[in-house]
This record gives structure tokens, C-alpha cells and sequence, in this order.
DNA sequence: AGATGTCCCTGGAAGC
DNA sequence: TGCTTCCAGGGACATC
């Protein structure tokens, strides 16, 4: 579910609160993506010192090592001063003196692993290959353009590889494509200047503007104090299949590429 | 090295 | 109603 807005979304929403909490334990319930790497009692005493981001991992800075946590498709987060028990969903808890951190995520491919520092082993096999934070100077516009000529692959494709630039999920690959006036199918390679000049522009315009609106609740995507995103409500083509196109009024069509749904419009994006 | 397919897991919706 | 099949926001890994 969520990709970087919902990521930075749920970041936000408890970083603060949490920055200076010390951990009173740790809870695990059924295993999720993989193992948490430490015995939970030795994470007993430690302070979270602050939570960064980085692509759709969330790191939480303890004053020594840090966790790197992820929600993949249907994980969520909530952090208040208590919490209702645990429901069968429910796979992890950091329980501090400031609150009780939970990840709920029913299909548990989602991730709690801790790393002694970020030049850890496990750090650099999950943070390493990452590309450029689309919405910081990192990402830029040129180098990019150069990045898409090197690859034969669809368009579509490169943006969720995530070596290129991070944080670009199924949904918001098909927006910006479709801001940018580009079908997802066109080899990467083939890309124009001015066209990867404009993709670039569009990943920024549709990330941020996800973000201002709290990130997309496709289905029960809720940040860390249970707020509802509102993204979904204006999606251009992201699950409209079939429905007019909100610019040009002609059919939205739909397509699957590497096993994901790939949504655009045949008239407002061009080959 | 890059491209492609497979798999991890569960729940909900659609099809029969 | 009940069973089966398909699909879902991610991404590591094996294979070619």
C-alpha cells in the first residue's frame, strides 16, 4: 500500500512524539518479512532518538543501532500512550515510555529489523541499491535523463525499480506518467530530453501533492494516529479502467506489466 | 548488468 | 450459500 507519501505521511504523524522515548519492550507476533536480528530485551533502555526516511523504509534512530521498519502492501502504524490489545493483524510493538509504537499489516510482508548502524550488513543490503529522494536536490533532472538511457525497459518499470529514484509505487507511477503525457509501455531509452525533463517535474508535482493530502487510503491505509488520506479521490487514471478520462473524456484503459495493473490514458499519453 | 518471473501472506471480491 | 480463482499498495531473489 504504501509508497513514499503514506511513508513520510506516517513518519510525520508520530516522529516527534516519539523523538526521546525509551524503550520499556519489544513485542513480536507471527514473523513478518524478516526476522527482527536482535533479542528484543536488548533493545530494553534504548532511546529513539528520532525517525528518518528513506525511500519506504522508516528509520528510527536509537542512541544505539536503529530499526528499520517497512510497511509493504497492507502495513500501518500507530503510536499513542496506550493502545487497545492486540487483534490477529498486529506483529510488532515498540512499547516506550512515551507511547506504544505498533505495525498492523495483514498480509506481513511489512518488516521490523534492527541494524547496528547504517553501514550494518543488513542496512546496506535493504538501504544500499537505493536511488535519489525525488523530493530533494538529490533527484536531478539531468542525471536522471541519463539514468532512463541506459535502460531498454518500459517506463513504467524503471520508476517502480527504484534505482533511478525511490518511493515510486503502482500508483504513482501511473499518475505521473500520466502528468507527464507518457505511456508507461515506452522503452525508457527512448525517452526525449524534454519529455524525461517533464516526467521529472511530474513525479515531484504528484508526490507532493499526495503528500499535502495525507497519502492514498486505497483501502485502509491510516497514519500513525489513524488519519485517512485523500489522494485516491483525485487520481487521473490510477483504478479508473474504463471510466472518461478527467482531461480529454475518452476511456482510461488498463494493462498489466511485470504482474501489476498499469493505468493511462491512450489520448492525453503518447507513445 | 539488465530484464523477467517467482514468491512471500492474507483477505476481499468476483465468478460459477 | 459455498467453493474456487484472481487480485491487491512491495521488493528480494533466482535465472537467463
Amino acid at each position: 500500500m504504501p509508497e513514499l507519501p503514506e511513508v513520510e505521511v506516517t513518519r510525520r504523524s508520530f516522529a516527534d512524539a516519539i523523538a526521546g522515548a525509551v524503550v520499556d519492550g519489544v513485542w513480536l507476533g507471527k514473523p513478518l518479512r524478516w526476522p527482527l536480528g536482535v533479542a528484543p530485551a536488548a533493545l530494553v533502555g534504548r532511546r529513539v532518538q528520532g525517525v528518518r526516511r528513506r525511500g519506504k523504509y522508516l528509520l528510527l534512530d536509537l542512541d544505539d543501532g536503529l530499526l528499520l521498519l517497512h510497511l509493504g502492501m497492507s502495513g500501518s502504524l500507530q503510536f499513542a500512550p496506550s493502545l487497545p490489545p492486540v487483534g490477529p493483524h498486529d506483529h510488532f510493538e515498540l512499547r516506550t515510555d512515551r507511547g506504544v509504537l505498533r505495525l498492523h499489516d495483514p498480509r506481513r510482508f511489512g518488516a521490523a529489523v534492527y541494524a547496528a548502524g547504517e553501514q550494518d550488513a543488513v542496512a546496506r543490503k535493504l538501504l544500499g541499491g537505493l536511488g535519489p529522494e525525488p523530493l530533494t536536490e538529490a533527484f536531478d533532472p539531468f542525471v536522471f535523463h541519463a539514468g532512463l538511457r541506459q535502460r531498454r525497459a518500459a517506463i513504467k518499470q524503471v520508476l517502480l525499480a527504484g534505482d533511478l529514484v525511490v518511493g515510486v509505487g503502482n500508483i504513482y507511477a501511473s499518475e505521473s506518467l500520466f502528468l507527464a503525457g507518457i505511456r508507461p509501455t515506452v522503452r525508457a531509452d527512448r525517452i526525449s530530453r524534454p519529455r524525461a525533463l517533464r516526467l521529472h517535474g511530474a513525479i515531484r508535482t504528484v508526490l507532493s501533492r499526495a503528500l499535502a493530502v495525507g497519502g492514498s487510503t486505497l483501502k485502509d491505509f491510516s497514519n500513525a494516529q489513524g488519519q485517512s488520506g485523500y489522494f485516491q479521490l483525485e487520481t487521473m487514471v490510477y483504478d479508473r479502467a474504463g471510466q472518461p478520462c478527467r482531461v480529454c473524456g475518452a476511456p482510461i484503459k488498463a494493462l498489466r506489466q511485470g504482474q501489476r495493473s498499469t493505468f493511462y490514458c491512450p489520448v492525453c499519453q503518447k507513445p
